[in-house]
DNA sequence: CATGAATGAGTCTTCATTCAT
DNA sequence: TATGAATGAAGACTCATTCAT
């Protein structure tokens, strides 16, 4: 079958610009005012196209989550261990760095997790993740109070909570700027550093 | 006016039957899922009533908000000054009580705060109800410090910031059970704690 | 029953009231815009009370009708034979004069007729009522042209027809001034007088 | 584009038959008594299919109000000046034929013409057609009066008004026949003839 | 007489989804 | 693949009317 390669590459080309398209109309209407016709019409193909690719709405929506929660697992999570008050930091000014650069993934991201307690796949899915973010942070911060980096009566477990609490809510945080949220993590770093 | 006055305590207890039900749908349907109709028949009355009080979803909408807001504003802000350090266990401990008694109000919050990302209005009630919530923080914080009982390096913005969004994130924390929940807040004293 | 004629004579006006506000609503919304809570709050009082005048909204309705149809009955119809040139001319002056005068008696006049066109009864008055106003016109042209003031070959007949319609078309005339107005009815006194 | 000539067609045969139903049933019952569900009901298709083709019921009034105007507009107005006399007898006649054959069509036309009061645009649009069918009588009068044809005092703008007027009121003379009708045709010509 | 509250029966409109072509 | 057309199921909202007080 000749061409049928870039035929299936053109396929998933469209694919992904639907998924893009829906994740911006999360971003701008919420879960609340996605439209698969304003999906399609933002692509500029039929409903009916849009329902080839995707034949429900749940799986457009489906793909939008699948694609974020995919992102976050690239999340970078260096080597916890070496120089665990450095990787702290670049932790977390990774992701303020990405909250600045594409506020809309945190917004859908926002949508997804309010989501999750009346959705029982999705709960499963984020939780999964969750579960991996906060073990690389409890080992970073276990590994530095072992090292003395950290504080001696540090609780990885609470920090853990705590900051990944912070991270979070980044979005909740209705007036945060980036200085304030510099603010926030030079704080936390401060506050689990050895005196 | 004969009977006007018990006539107008029903008709307000009325209101109020239906704006716990539209909440409790909210909890658990979210935004996207609220329908007048359901909420009509939770309570027990025709669609046409529930829109004698509430000419419109949306103003049904502004009266759930409105209350919850109102209900924020009660969060008990004591005295800041007088022993800063058992003032905010205090309130740390009030919020996470809450959030265990009622965890709906939690949900539906969550709800809010997400749709405050578009919708002004409601923006605008929020951030003023968290100026002044971190400005009790913030208060309780600066007065720590100066009091001795806080780190002397200790960045009362900076840590405004980390505790509200801690606490803001208790329900994005999916597994966040009340005893983890403890461990955090614990964590967060011995962190602003001076050694 | 003391008191009790001051009561009728009460409620009376109270329908006269309510009925004014239904012509006016009428007048200005159509029969289609017609909404009896409207009226009732034009009039100050409550729906339920508005029902308590008039039990439906039909009733209301006819009442309205009842009302113009008997204010047609008072238009002058004075004795035609005595100078029949006279009497047309001030008869087409005189209506003319009363739709400038009260152009809202005009607009429901023209609801009326056009839902005379589907209901029965309504067709039946406003036919008996038509019926006498072109016997009146008819008597006038026969008599004028019979006395010589009028065309001898004068169609009474057709004279009414045309007359009438030109009558009942001023609110069709969408840009019909009174002047423009004057200007026909002169046409038809010179079109029908004697050479 | 696979068939879509054909499409199109078919497209715009839909769309009359709803205008047609959509007219018929304004003819039946009002303005007021129009439902767009009866509409698609008459036509034989899903209340949604019809919103297809209107998004609303605005949209389909516009529509039929559309084409009616545009009919009006195919009146032939034919040369007025070769024989004034004759153009306003088959001018007259013509009118008086479409409205033996159609009657709907001037029942509508009535709505119409009480919609304009409270409509703007539809008063607009009504308007601009009225100067085009006054002007064409005002020249015929002009013209026929100039070449003797009428009377030497024949005042063209009174006549129109006149004439428009009989015509536009064909529907409000309950009890006019077709042959009462003409019979009002043939004064007008008998009375604007030079004796 | 008057009213606040309640309701049944609509009315328009929306939206995800399907299907023939 | 792609689309115009179609639809079922629901949605918010309206309105005349009723009834207990």
């Amino acid at each position: 079958m000749p061409g049928s390669r870039r035929t299936a590459v053109e396929g998933e080309q469209r694919r992904a610009q639907i998924v893009d398209a829906a994740q911006h109309a999360i971003a701008t209407a919420g879960f609340e005012g996605l439209r698969v016709r304003d999906v399609a019409a933002q692509v500029g193909i039929n409903i009916a196209t849009l329902h080839y690719y995707f034949p429900t709405k749940e799986a457009l929506v489906a793909a939008v989550v699948q694609r974020i929660v995919r992102t976050l697992d690239r999340v970078p999570l260096n080597d916890p261990v070496h120089d665990p008050r450095r990787m702290l930091i670049e932790h977390i000014q990774h992701i303020l760095g990405r909250f600045a650069a594409d506020r809309n993934l945190f917004v859908v991201l926002n949508e997804i997790y309010a989501r999750a307690d009346r959705d029982a796949e999705l709960h499963a899915v984020l939780l999964s993740n969750d579960h991996a973010w906060a073990d690389y942070l409890r080992t970073i911060f276990a590994a530095g109070r072992d090292a003395g980096q950290f504080r001696a009566d540090l609780d990885p477990d609470g920090a853990t909570v705590l900051v990944i609490g912070f991270l979070k809510s980044l979005l909740a945080q209705l007036d945060l700027t980036v200085e304030r949220g510099r603010l926030a993590a030079d704080e936390i770093v401060r506050a689990v550093t050895a005196p």
